[in-house]
DNA sequence: CTGAAAGCGCTTACAG
DNA sequence: CTGAAAGCGCTTACAG
């Protein structure tokens, strides 16, 4: 039996089709009488509506698309789980795009050769710089996430990246580190959020009148934890020497404890080591990795809040807001007693 | 100014509206000259085809849902990006629905409210039983993923969970151990996983003549590092002993590997601990975990070929297929050297 | 409170 | 190889 339409329950309750759309979509001035009529006529015909028709006539979907690099990787999939659940608080639903960080990829997200399947995009550049992102054809909402140079034109949620980034590092000179490395950007072809991050560290060192030494940089070969390892490890054989160890993020992190573990090098005796956006397994390291928590609810909640804005028709400049994030101290690197 | 429509590239390119339609979707047979026009005019207007409105005409949306508990579990997430990967090479995109496990998102998403928007369902129940499965409505495809019974309608792909808990359990008594404890269940109303890993656990134990000792299980809260360690933290505090450890997942593998190491018992030497998806995270504990590896891949390409022909219409009984594992050896509980 | 009709933006037999 | 027209399943002014 072909699925019931809307025409069909209208006429099994012999009303007319408008009316049988005031009762699903629950407008309230149908009486009584009418509404059982209707709903008698749905229950027995199984009628359920049809979204694709409901999109085409309202020009609006529900959906919202979330983009980034891939979605195994911690941080993502915990950001996606906060904004699928506020999304869905909102009357939204979640489409995943994963761009593998390919510039081909990034680039379809700001200019797809689609339109009127989503209401608006949540985008997390891992390589876009700033001017292509500028020239994306502006039908459809965006809100970028991360730390993506903006263009002016555009919303943007980050945390403070480089006053985190100092955070740390002033931390680790703080527990007596004096060759403070930094471990996880690219190898070439830095990303945004690399850059900010390693300005922070090095305003961090220039702070505390530490060196800041090149020698000191140990770039990884993607976000992971196994290649983080392996460049600690081969820093390790050439003789690189640190005690305190700023990374990237939690995986270069994790990488990085199993090297130094390896190497027969404790932590935080000899090496103090800080991570970046406290995922899950953060707690669960030997030992505990201190880390910079960003407020992810707040971030997730004003993109959505920007986007909604978006959607609904304003059409000023991009607004850059800055949510919070904390430092969470853990074994890897211990609070300092004036510390929290 | 507004968004163009097929019709306007019509008129611009002097043409009607099923050759601007044809020169869209790449029909082959359109005059070269004709197809200049077209897309000289399509560029003019920057037109981008409406995916409502295609959607709307041909029934299809190119959208699959993939349905599990929670993206932030590392399984889910990493399933999420094969499943997302392998979906795209086949023209389709993937929207995520987390069900946090509740009875009432699980009933939802095998009986939606509305229609027409996704092609088809990828669905990893967490509790919802067989019975209520089959009751679905038939009018979208589903395929089901993972351990939960699945009605003889419906299509299911999962690994041979009670060979594979079998395996690791015979492996532990292989290394020795003799008071082998299972961890990680849920505390009242078994999920269906559990279900069937305690199953090849009660083999395992059985065919190496150990006994069978319900006070060898040790339950969790959640599923989470953070509830399994404190579940073994409490199981030791009672006095509970054992020399190997079985556990459900990698979560819980890697909560116990804390909880054991904060009360002093080493890994392996005390106690032989496995874990179960070989996540990221397995080869960086320390020790690494020996786990059991499910062919995610396959998983993820036999399911999808399976929505795939129900799409396309297959409408016969539930096909069931099994997919390969294999258990993974590291630190945790060592191969044997019959292994490998 | 309810109805008849147009329209959202496409695709697809059917003709030619 | 191309055109005119109907139809996909809804919503929404506009009347009454």
């Amino acid at each position: 039996m072909a699925r019931a339409r809307l025409q069909d329950v209208a006429e099994v309750a012999g009303v007319s089709m408008k009316t049988v759309s005031n009762v699903v979509r629950g407008y309230v001035h149908v009486s009584p009488s009418t509404r059982a009529k209707v709903q008698r006529a749905i229950d027995e015909l199984a009628y359920r509506p049809n979204e694709t028709g409901r999109s085409l006539a309202t020009g609006r979907t529900g959906l919202l698309a979330l983009a980034f690099s891939d979605i195994s990787i911690p941080y993502y999939s915990e950001l996606a789980r906060c904004v699928s659940t506020l999304a869905r608080d909102r009357g939204y639903r979640v489409l995943l795009e994963q761009t593998d960080g390919t510039l081909e990829a990034e680039r379809a997200i700001v200019s797809t050769s689609e339109a009127g399947l989503v209401d608006g995009v949540l985008f997390q550049p891992s390589i876009l710089g700033s001017s292509e992102i500028a020239r994306h054809r502006g039908d459809v909402p965006v809100v970028l996430l991360g730390e993506a140079q903006a263009p002016l034109s555009v919303d943007h949620v980050m945390i403070d990246n480089v006053a985190a980034a100092r955070r740390v590092t002033t931390h680790l000179a703080g527990l007596g580190a004096t060759r403070i490395a930094f471990l996880g950007h690219e190898r070439s072809g830095l990303s945004p959020t690399s850059r900010v991050r390693l300005a922070g560290y090095q305003e961090g060192l220039e702070a505390e009148g530490l060196p800041v030494d090149t020698g000191l940089l140990i770039p990884s070969g993607a976000v992971s934890s196994a290649s983080a390892a392996e460049a600690v490890t081969a820093a390790l054989a050439e003789g690189l020497r640190f005690d305190g160890l700023v990374c990237r993020d939690d995986l270069a992190a994790i990488g990085a404890l199993r090297a130094l573990a390896d190497a027969g090098i404790r932590v935080p005796e000899d090496v103090v080591v800080t991570g970046w956006d406290d995922v899950a397994m953060a707690s669960f390291t030997q030992p505990g990795l201190t880390t910079v928590r960003p407020d992810l609810a707040a971030l997730a909640g004003r993109a959505l809040d920007m986007l909604e804005e978006r959607i609904a028709g304003f059409d000023e400049l991009g607004r850059h807001a800055l949510v919070d994030f904390e430092v969470v101290y853990r074994g890897s690197a211990p609070a300092l007693p004036t510390e929290d």
